[in-house]
DNA sequence: TTCGGTTATTTGAATGATTCCAGTTCATGT
DNA sequence: ACATGAACTGGAATCATTCAAATAACCGAA
C-alpha cells in the first residue's frame, strides 16, 4: 500500500503536501516539524510552513501518524503506530529512538490509584544520552 | 524542617521570592508558572515574573522541585520528589494527579533494547479525563 | 470533460510560555 | 558594618505553533 492509497483508506484527500509529508516521515522516522518541512520541500518546493503543520495535524487526527512531545523539545512525528512502543530521548541533543515494550501490556501501566481519572493511554519516555552524545560529553 | 531551612540545606540563599515560591507550591501541588506567580504574589506582591521563573529553575536544579511538562500544556512544578511516582494528566483541562508506582521499580521501566542510549530515568504519564471533565464532557 | 461544492493550502500576522539582557539590589561570610 | 557575588527587576526577544482570510486544488456528478 503506497502513500496515496494510505491516505484514501483513511478518508483523506490525496494532495501534494500530504504525500510529500508522508514520504518525508518515511525518510526521517522521528522528524520534527522543521525537518519534515525541509524534506517535504525536496519534493514539493512550494509547500508552506502552515501546510506542513496542517497536514501533520490531519494525519495525526486520522491516526496515521503519532505525535511525540518530549519535554523541552519541539514535537516530533512518526509513522510507526499501533504497536504501543516507547521512546528514548537524548537529554543532550534531543535524538529519539524507539523501544519495544516487550513486557507487553500492563505492568506499571495499570496504575493502582487513578485519583478518579478515567485512564485512556499510558506513555513511557526514557531519558538518557544517545551514543553520539555519550562519547562527546563524557568520553 | 521549614522552607527556610530547606533552602539552606540545599546550599541556596534564602530570599523572599524563594520562600514565597516554596509556599506557593505547597499550596498548589501541581501548579504551573502562572499559578505559582499568583500565589507567590499573595505573600510578596512585588515579585516579578522572571524572579519566579528563575527561582523555579534554581529549585529544580537543586533537586528541591520537580518539573513536569505534559505535552500541550505549560510546565508544572511539584515539591513531592524522590519517590518515583507518576502522573495522570487530564486530556481536557490539563489537571494533574499523582499516581504511586506500586509495582515499585523496573517492570516496563527496564527496556529491552536501549538502541545504544544510556538510560537514566523513565517517565510515565497517563492520559485520561479528570472527574470534573468526565461529568461535563460525557454525562 | 466540465462544473460545483467542499476541503486544503497559501500568505501574513499573532500568540503564549519562557528566556535573554543590562543594570540594580540584596543576602551572606568576615 | 563591608565587600562580593548571586539574585532580582523591567523590558524586550525568541521559538514553535496557531489563527484568519483569501485563493486554489481535489473529486464526484452531470
Amino acid at each position: 500500500m503506497d502513500d496515496v492509497e494510505v491516505l484514501r483508506t483513511h478518508g483523506l484527500r490525496v494532495t501534494g503536501p500530504r504525500v510529500a509529508v508522508l514520504e518525508a516521515l518515511h525518510e526521517h522516522p522521528h522528524a520534527d516539524a522543521e525537518t519534515v518541512l525541509r524534506a517535504a520541500r525536496d519534493r514539493l518546493p512550494a509547500v508552506s510552513v502552515q501546510a506542513v503543520y496542517d497536514v501533520l495535524h490531519a494525519l495525526t487526527d486520522a491516526g496515521l501518524v503519532r505525535r511525540i512531545e518530549p519535554a523541552g523539545h519541539p514535537a516530533r512525528y512518526e509513522r510507526r503506530i499501533g504497536d504501543n512502543h516507547h521512546h528514548v530521548v537524548c537529554r543532550s541533543c534531543g535524538a529519539v529512538g524507539d523501544i519495544d515494550c516487550t513486557v507487553g501490556h500492563s505492568p506499571c501501566l495499570t496504575p493502582s490509584s487513578t485519583e478518579g481519572f478515567s485512564i485512556e493511554v499510558a506513555e513511557v519516555t526514557f531519558w538518557g544520552l544517545c551514543p553520539a552524545c555519550r562519547s562527546t560529553t563524557a568520553g
